[in-house]
RNA sequence: GGGCUAGUAGCUCAGCUAGGAUAGAGCGUCUGCCUCCGGAGCAGAAGGUCACAGGUUCAAAUCCUGUCUAGCCCA
């Protein structure tokens, strides 16, 4: 309906600028649902946008264009008001038409058709030396309804999980599991205080000593060694030296082990983000960037010297440095210490490279928003390498407090008091904390209300929409309506209380709903959009009833109530929660 | 000191990318509604200097500039 006006209304303003000689005009027509019933159904305030590139009045323009735009049986009467609005009135009937898409759709109501584009989205990407916590919990379920709300517009999506396996942590992790390995025979052995102290750590190390009971022990004399090498842990010195004493003593046997507690740690993390409905179809390595590939050089090193040969790396007391101020970064940023360790941001440059050269039409990160000071550097190497960084888009997100009878619950990494994410679902259903994590808009401080998360009211915003899902479906019971069945001979223009044309007036927008959250990046919309049309179901149902003795009334009104339920249907696939038919 | 993000009802927040008519929800407060398809619900009332000050515009919560406050990042 908004479609077929705002069509209409193109045709005759291109019209009128082509008979005015005007071709520069800058405008895009749109429509509003008018909130007074005064104001008709729908409104356009293009009149007012055109009068001064047409230095015309806005009224006299309105005036032209009303009379110009063709009435039928569907667009009764079109109207001028206030400063220069054109307000439309459409027939009772034409709203209607609405529900029969939806029942041809179903399921792909709101989605758009596939359009020729990729959209990669890196999102988690935490680092392998610890289980998730709830601070990652908000990222993971941003990430992963974004990918399910780009498909629905009509994207081919790939989900990424950036593995950062190469760096100093992956090492104090391979210690860390070393030393409680070997605590499962020798009793003098004590824990670093520099390593790991998780208990997720003695499980690994259980697991490998099932595996390999006596294999990483030492002999005698180096047992002796790395007791006296475990009595002093103050510094950082202290576990590198730890490190590197490992190395020399086990050889391959410390790169396996470390493959092991890796491999470990990946299943922890998996198993998790599983469980929340998280699910990553490709897993990057960091390491990858290191392997050389046949005669030449690793992926980390081409990229700084492509960076080199555009004349931007410079080495300077004995480390390679990257001018990221030629690109609006504050300062020059290392990509190569002097002891010829990569930094980590070397690794993004070759990452984001990477992911350049893989073709994709927009590149989405998701970052906590403690990493946005990061973004100038990045984008800066990419323009440095030639790359368009329009593709590139970064959602930085808020970090979400746990609040619980009304407090915060506190929580440190440094202590290591943080809940994970499992404690998280072990208390809320993987549902509901998808649902409150999504529930705001990404750059906003969250509150997590776990007590509202386990209400089952109405003030638990979710149990409200899902309630009105389960309603519906215990309406078609109760009727012992099969809303599978056909149905040809409904007289939909019965539908013609208030209640009725606004609920399907809301259903028509869900499809601009998904067009606009997906271009803006914005799920949260989506969980507004629901609350609405379940707030304006649960009052329909107070108001009418649908058992009725009229047939046809009673039939066209189920109908109606089958699309609702579709609708909610389909909004929550998008965030991944489920629509029950019982409560 | 520099940067990013925010400031909207007592509280929690939408709306701002693309300016429109009387600024919206929920909670809380107050008043009603169960012989009735799920009351796990509904109807209504009260509640606002859209942080502040300028500017652009026929029109500003929305755009621009400055100030204040808070959180985070960098120094």
């Amino acid at each position: 309906m908004q479609q077929l006006i705002i069509d209409q209304l193109s045709l005759i303003v291109s019209k009128l600028l082509q008979e005015s000689d005007v071709n520069d005009a800058n405008y895009k027509i749109k429509l509003q649902e008018s909130k007074d019933k005064e104001h008709g159904d729908y409104a356009s305030n293009i009149a007012m946008i055109l009068a001064k590139t047409l230095s015309r009045n806005p009224k006299d323009l309105a005036e032209q264009i009303s009379k110009a735009f063709p009435l039928d049986e569907q667009i009764l009467k079109v109207e001028i008001a206030g400063p220069g609005f054109i307000n439309f009135f459409v027939s009772e009937e034409s709203h209607s038409k609405i529900l029969k898409t939806i029942d041809l759709e179903k399921e792909k109501y709101g989605h758009s058709q596939k359009q020729d584009s990729k959209v990669l989205i890196e999102y988690v990407s935490s680092n392998p030396t610890g289980p998730l916590h709830v601070g990652h919990g908000r990222g993971a379920v941003f990430g992963s309804v974004l990918a399910k709300l780009l498909s629905a517009a009509g994207h081919e999506v790939d989900e990424e999980y950036y593995v950062n396996d190469y760096g100093r942590q992956m090492s104090i992790l391979t210690v860390s599991v070393w030393i409680r390995y070997m605590q499962n025979s020798r009793e003098d052995v004590t824990m670093s205080a520099l390593g790991y102290q998780g208990d997720y750590i003695k499980l690994i190390a259980d697991d490998l000593t099932k595996k390999n009971k006596e294999i990483y022990l030492l002999s005698d004399k180096d047992h002796e060694r790395i007791l006296s090498f475990l009595k002093i842990q103050e510094d950082e010195k202290d576990i590198d030296a730890l490190i590197t004493f490992m190395q020399e003593t086990l050889a391959e046997g410390f790169t396996e082990i470390r493959s092991f507690a890796l491999d470990s740690m990946l299943k922890i993390i998996e198993k998790d983000l599983m469980r929340f409905g998280v699910n990553h179809n490709l897993w990057f390595f960091e390491s990858s960037l290191y392997v050389k590939e046949q005669d030449e050089d690793c992926k980390a090193n081409k990229a700084i010297s492509e960076l080199s040969s555009n004349n931007y790396v410079y080495e300077e007391d004995g480390a390679l440095w990257f001018k990221s101020s030629d690109f609006k970064d504050d300062k020059d940023r290392v990509l190569q210490r002097s002891n010829k360790d990569h930094t980590y941001f070397s690794s993004d440059v070759a990452y984001h490279l990477d992911k350049f050269n893989r073709s994709y039409n927009r590149i989405i990160n998701i970052w906590g928003s403690d990493h946005h000071g990061y973004l100038p550097r990045v984008e800066a190497s990419m323009k440095a390498l030639g790359q368009n960084t329009d593709k590139l888009e970064v959602v930085f997100i808020q970090f979400a407090n746990l609040v619980r009878n009304g407090e915060k619950i506190s929580m440190s990494t440094r202590s290591g008091e943080f809940i994970t994410l499992s404690e998280l679902l072990d208390e809320v259903t993987p549902e509901a904390a998808r649902f409150f994590y999504i529930n705001r808009k990404a750059d906003q401080h969250l509150e997590f209300d776990l007590e509202l998360a386990k209400e089952q009211s109405k003030d638990n915003p979710l149990y409200y929409i899902q309630y009105a899902h389960a309603r519906i479906c215990s309406v078609f019971n109760k009727a012992q309506y099969k809303p599978e069945e056909d149905s040809q001979n409904l007289d939909l223009s019965l539908l013609t209380a208030e209640k009725e044309i606004e609920i399907q007036k809301q259903l028509a927008n869900f499809p601009s709903l998904i067009e606009k959250s997906a271009k803006s990046n914005d799920p949260h919309l989506i969980c507004y959009y629901l609350k609405d049309l379940a707030s304006l179901f649960h009052s329909y149902y107070n108001n009418e009833k649908f058992i009725i003795e009229d047939n046809d009334l009673m039939h066209s009104r189920l109908f109606l109530l089958k699309g609702i339920k579709q609708v909610i249907f389909n909004g929550l696939e998008i965030l991944g929660v489920s629509s029950p038919e019982k409560m």
